[in-house]
RNA sequence: GCGCCUGUAGCUCAGUUGGAUAGAGUACCAGUUUCCGAAACUGGGGGUCACAGGUUCGAUUCCUGUCAGGCGCACCA
């Protein structure tokens, strides 16, 4: 409807000019929103007060002109001139009534379009290291990740959503060495645990595990794996060297065997991640791995590249990218002096295998922490002859934990902090996906657990699901009254929808396919969230104010027919949210 | 010091891409159930949109500066 109203006054527009009722000027886009207020009519268009100026000319003689050359047009009952300018437009009854039809006909496809012509989109979120479980850290990366996807999916795109898995590099090393540790304690053995070590329970679990698979085979005393470690940090040491020397022990007195350990502490800990991420209604369609990206020689051949076209240079025994040459602030080591690959050199070969993937647009969501990372990144496409406008990050601020008054100390280090399923479990997938989703991502949040443990029922989740078991409980009740609802009747008497609370609720549906392509396009997930409590507010206001089963069938049919497609709604939107709209609650 | 994000009601946050009298939730106060679920509804108070300039018909929104908070500035990942 907005479309067909922004033709029919490009039109006017310009055969007022071309009459010369108005100079000759280029015409600013014509812009239709909705109104506010319901006494300003339906719809506004401000484009009087656009063209005063260019025209110089009253915005309200413009306005005027403006509505005298308006043809006759099928939806709209009037026009007025408000305020400085405004032109609004107020839609006819019937126009209004449709959009039921219309949820009804579409149903849970309802609010889908197909602006995205099947282009394929990326999305890779969450891709936390595979040292620990998930905390609640990366709970608010995985549910805007996830929501992103699917309301990318719904306006049309082909959307492949991936978890990139870091399993290589020194971090897993460390991870190895700490489950073979407490492994040897396990065993009998006596040492001090390395401070830098991975201190989470989660660990012993891995070790335990290890012992059962391999009994004693692994067991090497303790002399001989501190030999000639350098001390430890509290003893006046370093701790990173400390836990480096541990690492080559362990590499060369476990031999073979060390990879065993490496290998059970990997899949362990992404068997945990991906059953916590299934529990939190986070799916995916790949998990890429790091090391595969090294086997493949994909990280070398990237670097070659590099350093053929004269991007990356040797400089003190190392090999650099220059991304100053490109817009960062300085330049970035991708060969360490030692022979070894940086992270970032992996993340070269990564975005540029995302690219040769054939994705139209590749989406990272990232934490806000890692924001620095987008200038190099972007920079070693634009070497590569890509078009880094393809890459869109999508930062993702903190949440920052309180327990009431006290902030949270989080490190997965130190095996302090909140894991996601002890989330789940406390306030469950639904309320957590919700609150997570509730603010736009580059807001800075503050998530009180006590809060949110101690008063979930006046977490806004619940009032969305009630709107929707209330609708159920409405059509439990007419069945236990013998009764049952007609669609063709309702259909045919939604005339009969006259009161304000009737016509709100008339104007919320109809925005709906608006909400879902601007939450998509924008990537804001939020928009949709705050759209479903309006409705949903909308609804129990209705409620309270009116009864649904009366003795006036006509009334009833057509009153039931539009909170059922009120429910359809909430359906379609807690389902891009991936929260469940139950029955009875 | 430089860069990114943020500053809106006591608190947590929206604000439809620059529009009309700045809105919700929560908290507080006062009300609403013989009737489809009160996890609901109705009403009330509460604001220098951090501050100062600029752009224009019009600024919470865009630009500049100042102040405040978060994060980042490794041959770590």
């Amino acid at each position: 409807m907005k479309a067909k109203l922004i033709k029919v006054l490009e039109q006017v527009v310009s055969d007022l000019i071309s009459q010369g009722s108005l100079p000759e000027m280029t015409v600013p886009e014509i812009q239709i929103e909705r109104t506010k207020d319901k006494a300003h009519g339906d719809f506004a268009c401000n484009i009087a007060m656009m063209l005063a100026r260019p025209a110089k000319m009253n915005p309200r003689l413009i306005a005027t002109q403006i509505i005298e050359a308006l043809p006759e047009v099928d939806f709209i009952t009037q026009v007025d001139i408000a305020g400085p300018g405004f032109i609004n437009f107020t839609l006819t009854a019937n126009s209004a009534q449709q959009i039921v039809k219309d949820v009804l006909a579409a149903g849970n496809q309802f609010g889908r379009n197909d602006l995205g012509k099947g282009k394929r989109v990326q999305v890779e979120f969450v891709s936390a290291n595979p040292t620990g479980p998930l905390h609640v850290g990366h709970g608010r990366g995985a549910a805007y990740g996830s929501v992103v996807s699917r309301l990318l999916m719904e306006v049309g795109f082909d959307v492949h959503r991936e978890y990139y898995v870091n399993d290589a590099g020194r971090q897993m090393d460390i991870l190895a060495t700490s489950v073979w540790l407490r492994y040897l304690a396990a065993c009998g053995e006596e040492f001090t645990f390395p401070s830098n070590g991975y201190k989470g329970d989660y660990v012993l679990d891995i070790a335990a595990s290890l012992k059962a698979d391999c009994g004693e085979d692994l067991r090497r005393t303790s002399a001989d794996v501190f030999a000639n470690v350098p001390t430890d940090e509290p003893d006046g040491g370093d701790k990173e060297q400390h836990i480096d020397g541990l690492i080559v022990n362990a590499k060369s007195s476990l031999g073979d065997a060390y990879s065993t350990v490496f290998d059970l502490g990997l899949s362990s800990i992404i068997a945990g991640i991906k059953s916590d991420l299934e529990d939190f209604g986070t799916e995916y369609d790949e998990w890429f791995s790091e090391r595969s990206l090294m086997a493949s020689g994909d990280v070398d051949k990237a670097v070659e590249q590099l350093k053929a076209s004269g991007d990356i240079v040797e400089r003190e025994g190392a090999w650099w990218f220059k991304s100053t040459d490109y817009g960062d602030e300085k330049d970035r080591v991708v060969v360490r002096d030692n022979g070894q690959t940086t992270y970032f050199a992996s993340d070269i070969a990564y975005h540029l295998n995302k690219f040769n993937r054939g994705f139209d647009t590749v989406i990272d969501v990232w934490g806000s922490d890692h924001h620095g990372y987008i200038p190099r990144v972007k920079a070693s496409l634009t070497a590569m002859g890509q078009d880094a406008e393809r890459l869109k990050v999508l930062l993702v601020q903190f949440a920052v934990l309180y327990r009431g008054e006290e902030k949270v100390a989080m490190s997965t280090r130190s095996g302090q902090f909140v894991t996601l399923k002890e989330l789940q479990e406390e306030i469950g997938k639904d309320a957590a996906r919700f609150f997570y989703v509730l603010r736009g991502a580059d807001q800075h949040m503050d998530f009180d657990l006590e809060l949110a443990k101690s008063q979930s029922n006046d977490n806004p989740v619940y009032y969305v699901q009630y709107a929707h078991a209330r609708v159920c409980s409405v059509f439990r009740q007419l069945k236990d009254r013998g009764l049952s609802w007609e669609k063709t009747q309702g259909e045919q008497n939604l005339t009969r929808l006259s009161e304000s609370h009737e016509q709100a609720l008339l104007t919320s549906l109809s925005r709906y396919p608006e909400i879902v392509t601007s939450a998509a396009t924008n990537y804001t997930p939020h928009i949709l969230a705050h759209y479903l409590m309006d409705l949903a507010r909308d609804f129990h206001t209705y409620y309270n104010a009116h009864h649904f089963i009366v003795d006036d069938v006509e009334l009833s049919q057509a009153r039931l027919t539009l909170i059922t497609a009120v429910k359809q709604v909430i359906e379609n939107g807690l389902a891009i949210i991936g929260v469940d709209a139950p029955d009875t609650m």
